[in-house]
DNA sequence: TAGTCCATCCCCCTTTTGGGGGAATGCGGA
DNA sequence: TCCGCATTCCCCCAAAAGGGGGATGGACTA
């Protein structure tokens, strides 16, 4: 069993990683170390305009590497297997990293996935261990490890793949929004009285009934959000309901009232 | 330095916590391992109506344990500070745990956030890591692990805080879908059409433009929409957009368009 | 003290939504 | 084959939201 200075030595290396290049030979190095053949980290998007070569793609938005193989990766986008992999959808059902024999036990198996599956062992890809790693506002993404014909995803293994899968998830974020330039991220803010409109906006209340809820009138109502409108310089309340959620003003729990 | 081996064995233990006394028992021992002196696995919802009672909540939706002081316990959920709280903010904004030294990197921090923090510390609550969990539809919650007055946070063994929280979060979440009986998980499911007028309505189109994009009759985006708000059983498309969103049906990077 | 921001209220008018109804097509499963 | 479902289109009408305008009082600050 590989030690905790083990993973903390990749993750201060996946930490450097300048290029996609680099962050692919870490995780392939690490993968054999685990005992797994293959690693495919990646964001839950189609990928079909973007043609993946050498297994590593990377946009302004999202990250594609893996050392599957080529005949493999060419499938899987080309076929749109991305939007039906059963493994990607129980990864967006759990929070932690999961082998391959539960997928039973996090989603209903449609006859689609166990064809996926088929495929996908027809491939060379037997068993894996998959890393989730889904941030609200952002796209979906995984981080999975896998094994050949015939043999077994390494159980001893998968406590490190977990931290590993994390962390190089991490890295590939950080490169995706180096793509990106500076993140120069400028929160609006709102005003207590126009947060409290927006909360009650996306609970589906109307302005009236807003204006009886907090003890003001209609119009006023229909002036705070104006001004939260204002503040975002866009037309549709609508729009400042998503921006509230995504800025963090407002806990979606609060939305679902 | 702790051994992957000793994580592995709380992973087992942690699996087979049947009650949050058991899990908070297990937590307590760990974080002390670790060298932290407090714990706090939570969902991130308002706790006012529950009244934590030896820093455990359980209930049939969400989990909240904790051995902070109660006195902070009190301030901390009559003061809604879950809302509002940095370290929480943070943790939705990452997939892979954090020293709180780090906030500022992940979040802009507001007068307000200065000021929560400086509560914290009046509580002794002084410095921590952070472990998110993150789950497409479910309710958003962390692990926390953090240490008393002028310490700092034992950066050795973040890797390790790293596995626990997570394996530790995932042991609430099963303990919880136990209360619930059989996991009834009746995910709202729309249909494609249907996701593509959310979204856009997300970004704030009109009925009228959304049926340019599409290409198809402003009416026929209208049926879309009510059929959506239909199976969500919801009268307002505001509505839909929000559940859409928790649910995980569209990622949020898709409504800011 | 003057200026700025917040919160409150009121008017006008146009555009957009919500909530009914009905109806045709095509596709895949029972 | 028939049923269900997704998709498309059409009508009507009341309610709600968008986009202007202006006005008052209080609190905080430069």
């Amino acid at each position: 069993m590989t030690q905790l200075s083990d993973v903390q030595a990749f993750i201060d290396r996946s930490r450097k990683a300048s290029n996609p290049a680099d962050l692919h030979d870490l995780m392939q190095t690490i993968s054999y170390e685990m005992g797994f053949d293959y690693f495919a980290l990646l964001h839950h998007v189609d990928l079909r305009p973007f043609i993946p070569q050498d297994g590593r793609v990377l946009t302004s938005e999202f990250i594609a590497l893996s050392n599957y193989p080529q005949f493999w990766v060419d499938q899987y986008v080309s076929g749109e297997v991305v939007n039906f992999d059963p493994v990607l959808l129980a990864s967006q059902r759990t929070a932690v990293g999961f082998g391959w024999a539960q997928l039973p036990d996090l989603i209903n198996l449609t006859s689609n996935h166990i064809q996926i599956i088929a495929k996908t062992r027809e491939a060379g890809i037997w068993d894996g261990f998959t890393v989730p790693a889904n941030i609200p506002g952002e796209l979906n993404g995984s981080c999975n490890f896998a094994v050949g014909q015939s043999r077994s995803a390494p159980a001893g293994s998968f406590a490190m793949a977990q931290l590993v899968g994390s962390f190089a998830f991490q890295a590939a974020r950080t490169l995706v929004s180096r793509m990106r330039g500076v993140s120069a991220q400028e929160t609006v803010r709102l005003t207590d009285r126009q947060l409290e409109c927006i909360v009650l906006v996306a609970r589906g209340k109307t302005d009236w009934e807003i204006g009886k809820i907090l003890g003001i009138a209609e119009e006023t109502v229909k002036r705070h959000i104006a001004d939260a409108r204002a503040r975002y310089d866009v037309p549709k309340r609508m729009q400042v309901v998503v921006r509230a959620l995504y800025d963090g003003l407002v806990p979606m729990s609060e939305m679902l009232g």
